[in-house]
DNA sequence: CTAAACTTTCAAAATAAATTGAAAGTTATT
DNA sequence: AATAACTTTCAATTTATTTTGAAAGTTTAG
């Protein structure tokens, strides 16, 4: 497989795959470019590399940058901005991990928290099963949410240990 | 707060939230309605509780089973089927977890076996950024999966346990 | 076997999300 | 201060996803 070839099936099917995890086909390609170019790009390189338009390209990079995934770059004699992407992919997937702990876990339990306010009797089957599916959701959430937020204190190899020592 | 008002409350916030991990509106509001109710519903009653057509419950009520969450149930003296959700939450985030791992980890590490395969030199950077990027992504992926399918072998009192001789 | 009860399918319609591109906004250079 | 280089915005458009609902299919009861 030719080096093009390859390169385009990895943009492809990141692209493809971040749709099934929230992300835009495009945030997503644009991330696969950065991660495989040696070099940093420029907005227009990435349009024209991945045949977007300008304002999805700079929407997307200044995304990606929110996620902490892509950093603006200062090339001497340049005036334009120049964009490349973090390449330690534990750092990435704790990045990505931390992100959607604040824009999801958190949301889930301040939610929950509200919903075991409910009125009602312990004898309405109904409440009772409201409230059952409310406090178990919250139990399990809050151990999800422990374990991730410990998770990306974590280097690399430290998790291997702990893996290890886990599954032993 | 009344019951009505919670219940509203949480199937609207959990639809809301089912967007964000893939999961259509409808499905994951089919799905939060069983989770509260005590009894298992038709079709028929999860259509006007829910306001949907007749084709969007069965379709979300079928892909739902698919995902093992939601059971058909035979009710004595009844035709029509009923539905009911699996009620122990730790199964039920087991249940996500195995197929979220089938359908989005193993075609990234098909995908990525296969990349590996690029031609080209060791003094190309181009190439040599490409198998990196593969190559680093080949193996937190492979922990993740390692991790995954571990965690969905564990009940969730081993979990607690684990959490806490993890991190320690 | 036939009709009624119920379930599934799927093309069309509605809705939601992503993308474009030109105009407006900024910043640096002379 | 004027202009060129570059970035951002956003209304309009395109594309993708979800939902509808009526028709077709299936199963059970009599």
């Amino acid at each position: 497989m030719k080096y093009n070839e390859a390169k385009d099936k990895f943009i492809q099917a990141w692209g493809t795959l971040g749709s099934s995890w929230g992300i835009s086909r495009s945030m997503a390609q644009v991330h696969a470019l950065l991660l495989i170019s040696p070099d940093s790009l420029s907005a227009e390189e990435i349009m024209e590399d991945l045949k977007i338009s300008r304002g999805n390209a700079n929407m997307n990079i200044r995304d990606l940058i929110d996620w902490g995934l892509v950093f603006k770059e200062q090339v001497p004699g340049e005036r334009k901005e120049f964009f490349s992407a973090e390449k330690d992919i534990w750092k990435v997937a704790k990045q990505i991990i931390k992100e959607r702990r604040k824009r999801e876990i958190e949301p889930i339990l301040t939610l929950l928290e509200e919903l075991k306010k409910v009125d009602g009797t312990k004898t309405d089957k109904k409440h009772k099963a409201f409230i059952d599916t409310i406090t178990n959701l919250e139990s399990v959430v809050d151990k999800a949410d422990f374990a991730l937020t410990r998770a990306i204190k974590l280097d690399e190899n430290a998790l291997v240990g702990v893996l290890f020592k886990l599954f032993k």
